[in-house]
DNA sequence: ATGGCATAGTTCCTATGA
């Protein structure tokens, strides 16, 4: 099975992308981030010819998040249960036998910010659910863009990123509440190359700088993790013309 | 010290992202 995480930065620019990346990788489960389309508005015709099954949950400009899926999906959840909330971030399906969570983890926008709270009580509410949901689901996959930078490896001028938003020590801290769940940060389990980032801003040329953040994770539950064999950032689609900002990770579970 | 780019909607500027 290959699963993979990608922000799309609005799936209506992207949707060609997205199709053509498909065709050239195919996979068993994608788990899109900011797809900013009302459900009505959602492409699911064009995705579902190009076979794949969908369950997407939407507003405009803001958020929206889909799983697309080459097989059925079941025990869809739109939102966290336990977490009121009027973004569309949080949408889970059961394949395969796999619980599958695709999140778009708020930005923060500054540490001390009100957004910076509500992440923090967001990642404080979906390790509570997650807590839950692994006693029913061992095999649990956790997808998406946390927009947190686990360490400082995994920052491209750690000094100059010190203490900001998506690296500051809470930040990390509730990252790994959810590693102490019980996960593995698939990417870690392998041997990588060093710099590797799944986003970089558009400005200042930090792509041909290589100036970016991993912040776009896939986190496995053990018994998954057990049967993990790779996890890879394809930067491919970051280099076409009109990228997202985002670049997918994937994961790959025999 | 700031903004530098991209997206979407309230457009022909503003808010937000990371």
């Amino acid at each position: 099975m290959k699963l993979v995480t990608w922000n799309v930065n609005s799936l209506k620019v992207r949707l060609p992308q997205v199709l053509q990346w498909l065709s050239e990788n195919p996979v068993d489960v994608l788990c899109l981030q900011e797809t900013k389309l009302t459900d009505d508005k959602f492409p699911a015709a064009e995705i579902e010819a190009a076979g794949y099954h969908v369950v997407f949950t939407g507003q405009k400009t803001y958020n929206g998040v889909a799983i697309l899926s080459k097989h059925p999906m079941s025990e869809i959840v739109k939102n966290n249960p336990r977490f009121e909330d009027e973004q569309q971030r949080f949408i889970a399906a059961t394949i395969e036998g796999m619980r599958v969570v695709c999140a778009y983890i708020p930005n923060g926008q500054s540490v001390g910010s009100d957004k910076y709270q509500y992440k923090l009580r967001w990642l404080e509410a979906l390790h509570d659910w997650l807590a839950d949901e692994l006693k029913v689901h061992e095999n649990l996959a956790l997808l998406g863009d946390y927009n947190i930078a686990p360490e400082d490896r995994d920052v491209h001028d750690p000094v100059a990123w010190q203490g900001q938003v998506l690296v500051s020590e809470l930040e990390r801290a509730a990252f790994q509440r959810l590693i102490g769940l019980g996960f593995k940060d698939s990417f870690r389990l392998f041997e990588q190359p060093e710099k590797i980032y799944t986003w970089w801003d558009y400005r200042m040329m930090a792509f041909r700088r290589n100036m970016g953040l991993r912040i776009d994770h896939i986190l496995l539950s053990l018994p998954l993790a057990a049967r993990c064999t790779a996890c890879i950032v394809d930067k491919v689609p970051r280099k076409w013309e009109q990228p997202s900002d985002h670049t997918p990770v994937i994961a790959t579970v025999e």
